[in-house]
Formats: C-alpha cells, sequence, structure tokens
DNA sequence: CAGTGGTCTAGACCACGCT
DNA sequence: GCGTGGTCTAGACCACTGT
C-alpha cells in the first residue's frame, strides 16, 4: 500500500484522503482508533511526519481527535442540544403567571439542555463599564455610557457549555435584582427578572455567525481542535426601546443546534 | 529573541502565541506579511519545521493565510453580508401584488448580496429521488416517497456563495414550473414559485449548525482553511403541511451574518 | 534569479497511558 | 516496560512568485 508517486496529490493528501475515505465508507466507525503512526507510516512506506501531516489534516477537519499516549480516533457525533427560539416565550410564563403556582424553576439554559436546576451551574463576574463602541450601537446609547456587564460561563452537569457577556443601560437596572449576582440563576431567566422592573421584553433580535474559537475560549470551554464556534449577538427590545445586549454569546459548534420559526402571516 | 526553554509552553506555541499577539496588538495588521520562515527560524534559533508548525496553527485559527511563493499574510476581514428571516416575507410581495406593477426582480440571495439581478448566477441540476430518512422526516412523509431534488451553487459576481439541496414531494410539484429548471432564477424565489401552484407559505423553519467543510465543499466554494461554514437545515409549511425542505445549505461563515427576529406577543 | 512557502526524510527524545 | 502521540532537528528538493 505504498503510495502514488503519478497521483498530483502530495503524500500526505492521499493518505489523509484514504482515511477519510475509509471513516465515510463506515470501515473506521466513530470512536475508533485509526492504525498508529508508525504502522501507517511503515505501511505507506513514508517518514513519520508525513504521516502526522494527514492525521493533523484530519484533526482541523473536525473528523479525528487524537489523545496522547493512546493514539487518534475517528470523532464521535456529540449529543446535540436543540436552542429554540421559542424559549424566550417559556419566560414568559414566568412573568404572566405571576401570582398563580409557579411552573418549576428553569431557564432559557435548563430548558435548552433538558437538564435539572440543580445540574446547572454559573460562573459570574459583573461590573460597571463605558459603552463600547459595538454594544453603544445595539442599545442605541452614546459611547462610553454606564453600562452593567454580566458575564456568564454556563455549565451543565459541570461541563462549560456558553460563555455570555449582557449589557444593560446601568440608569435601567442600578440598585435592581439585575445588579445583583446573589441573585443569579434567576427563575425564569433574564426576560422574568426584567419583568419585575416594569420593563416588558416584546421583541428578540439575534445575529449567528461561526468561526474558530479563539485559545482562550478553547480553554474555557474545551473545544476539541477542528471544532468552530457559533456566536450569537442579541438584544431585547421593550415597546421599541433596547433594554438588553449580549455580545457575544459563544457555544462549542459540536453540540448545538439552533431552530428558527419564521411566520408569514398570509 | 530565542524561545524561553523554561516556559512549559512547547517553542511553536510560544511563537505563535508571540504572532497572534502581534496581530491582535496591531502590530501586524490585516493584509500585512508575516516575516518569512527562514527569518523566524533564524530569529527564534528553532528549525524552519518548528515554525511551520507555529504557523499551521494560526491559519487552522482561521487568523492567517498563506499563498506559495508569496508569505503568510493577517487574514482581512471579509465583507459580510446579512442574511435576515425577513427575506422571506419580502417574497410575499411578489404573491400579494399579482396583478399591480412588480417590484424589482429578486430572490432572497439577490436581496441578502445587495447585488443586481444580473450580477447573480445559478449552477443547477434537478433530479426525482426517493427521500432520505432525514428529508422524509422533515416532509413526514414515509422513506422512499418520491420527490423532486434541486440542487443550486449560487454565484455572486461570479463568486461562488452557497451551496443548497431542496426537495419537493414529486405529487405536489411534477409537471409544474417549480419542476422544470429552465425558469430557475424565478424572480421572487421559490414562495413565490409555489404561490402560482395555489401553495401558500405560512411558516419556514431553520436549523443553524456550523462545522468545518468537507474537501468537497472547500473546493466548490473556495473556502480558506481555517474557516467553517454555516449550515442551514430549511423547511417550509402551507397551512402546517411540509411542502419544501433544504438539507443543507451550505454557507462559508466568514462571509455572512444571520439575523433572526423573535417577537414575543405581550 | 532570488526568495517565498510546500513537501519530505530519518532520525532523536519527551510525555503520557496502560498493563 | 512498551506503545502511543508530541516536539524538534538539520537538512533536502520542489513549486510558485516577482524582479
Amino acid at each position: 500500500m505504498p503510495i502514488n508517486p503519478t497521483d498530483p496529490r502530495p503524500a500526505y493528501q492521499q493518505i489523509a484522503d484514504d482515511l477519510r475515505a475509509q471513516i465515510d465508507r463506515g470501515d473506521l466507525r466513530p470512536g475508533d482508533r485509526l492504525p498508529s503512526i508508525r504502522v501507517l507510516a511503515s505501511l505507506h512506506d513514508v517518514a513519520q511526519m508525513t504521516i502526522r501531516q494527514a492525521i493533523t489534516l484530519l484533526v482541523n477537519e473536525g473528523r479525528v481527535s487524537t489523545r496522547q499516549g493512546r493514539g487518534a480516533f475517528v470523532r464521535e457525533p456529540q449529543p446535540v442540544r436543540r436552542i429554540a427560539s421559542s424559549r424566550y416565550r417559556t419566560q414568559l410564563e414566568y412573568v404572566q403567571q405571576a401570582g398563580k403556582a409557579p411552573p418549576a424553576p428553569g431557564t432559557a439554559f435548563t430548558g435548552d439542555h433538558q437538564i435539572a436546576w440543580h445540574e446547572y451551574e454559573l460562573e459570574k463576574s459583573f461590573s460597571r463599564v463605558p459603552a463600547p463602541p459595538v454594544v453603544a450601537d445595539l442599545l442605541e446609547v452614546p459611547i462610553g455610557t454606564p453600562l452593567l456587564a454580566r458575564r456568564f460561563v454556563f455549565y451543565a452537569r459541570s461541563r462549560p457549555e456558553q460563555i455570555s457577556t449582557s449589557y444593560y443601560p446601568l440608569s435601567l437596572v442600578e440598585g435592581t435584582p439585575v445588579a445583583d449576582p446573589n441573585n443569579e440563576p434567576w427563575p425564569g431567566g433574564n426576560i422574568a427578572q426584567l419583568a419585575t422592573l416594569g420593563v416588558h421584553v416584546t421583541e428578540v433580535q439575534e445575529s449567528v455567525r461561526a468561526r474558530m474559537p479563539t485559545p482562550e475560549e478553547r480553554q474555557i470551554l474545551q473545544i476539541p481542535r477542528g471544532i468552530p464556534v457559533l456566536t450569537i449577538r442579541r438584544r431585547m427590545l421593550a415597546q421599541g426601546r433596547p433594554v438588553e445586549a449580549a455580545v457575544d454569546i459563544v457555544i462549542p459548534a459540536d453540540r448545538v443546534v439552533l431552530d428558527y420559526t419564521i411566520e408569514l402571516s398570509s
């Protein structure tokens, strides 16, 4: 099984393509170990660095992951959570049912993950900052306007799943429960929380992008090589007035689907 | 500027982190050429392969791109197009204004790109296929049900921007304009087209994911290393009945933002 | 032609995981 | 201890770009 010298593709490409084909055909299944670098090197009669180059290619495609001392493995599909745009409507229940028996405590995050309240953890850090340009634009306030910044790292069953930083005009939330970290997590999430201030969110706008994570994001969210992140830039409006902006919500892309519904009134 | 042997990070990591910091600080700006591999190697007193490893890291983060014979360059931000969920409502104008003067011809795609009708090109290939499991599920038909499959590659100003394959129940569209490739592109897009059959789309559902592109997608869409793709799985419903499914729409993630609006009736 | 990145070799030693 | 991947060397030659 030596490589084909007449093939215009370089050796590492041929080998990577061969391995990828084996994965696609099912000869190598998710979780399977690839032949070791030394075995592949002698099999194709090339140097180990050439094999390494082939495997690096597959790692950066998100198809393979390597573990030192153990081997290279076909990546397994991750359990996916669906993030539905309707999650914001669910939060309304906490507002509208005031006075009645409340639903089980939850937030947009617990609903997305289908996890119980106690399996949900938060790292939080609140601060007061002058509005950066991007946030000022979203909130429709002058640059430098005093804002409350709330940074969260969300964990589901002790696994980091999401980073977000959200901003509120300080004039709206200073001295209220929104500005007190001890109130987080708040049953019903921030829409319910804002409602206690008499601020009723009527519209949520989300802008979705994807990119490779920064090294810092990779470390915090424990993202393997070859996996991008989805980013959501969000703002919440109350009667047309922006009251919250999130810049950005960052989620590893191998574990999530974003569901949106667009109604076309006929 | 030799590397620090007491630093626990490997040499290629130190060098990559150093280059990344220079980019983040603005010492290296988008479009700038990095020092050549040979220069960096002698500067840090390491082998060229070590420098190469550092640069490969940055390439796979989407921060740097290399061009043979020319050098390694800091990647420039791409002009972004916004894809708004409201684009589907715009298409309704072509339906509702029947009989009146129609708006300028366009589709969801031309609107997204802000390009003129004549700057828009299509590669199309239509076929009849039995419903694969995923599509059958979306269309709520038995697996194997005869479907029309329409595969498109969209070009804006001769640049490939998007791949999509959409499916319709053949019983719904056989013998209609929908099944005739010569009708594409259709002014107003497929919502307007379906309306001519008396099928009025009332709801569109989209599921957004991100992943690294396959080699085939990288080739067709000319995607540089380190850039993920956004995928949209879509279906259109007419009075609650699925009439179209797209599996999947694939878009390079460095050139696009997906905008969604969620209305919360208060 | 000189300078760039791309491919490749034939080793070496290290760090890690398992038995 | 042994097999795994990770890092690294000191070269070589190829392919491409621009002068």
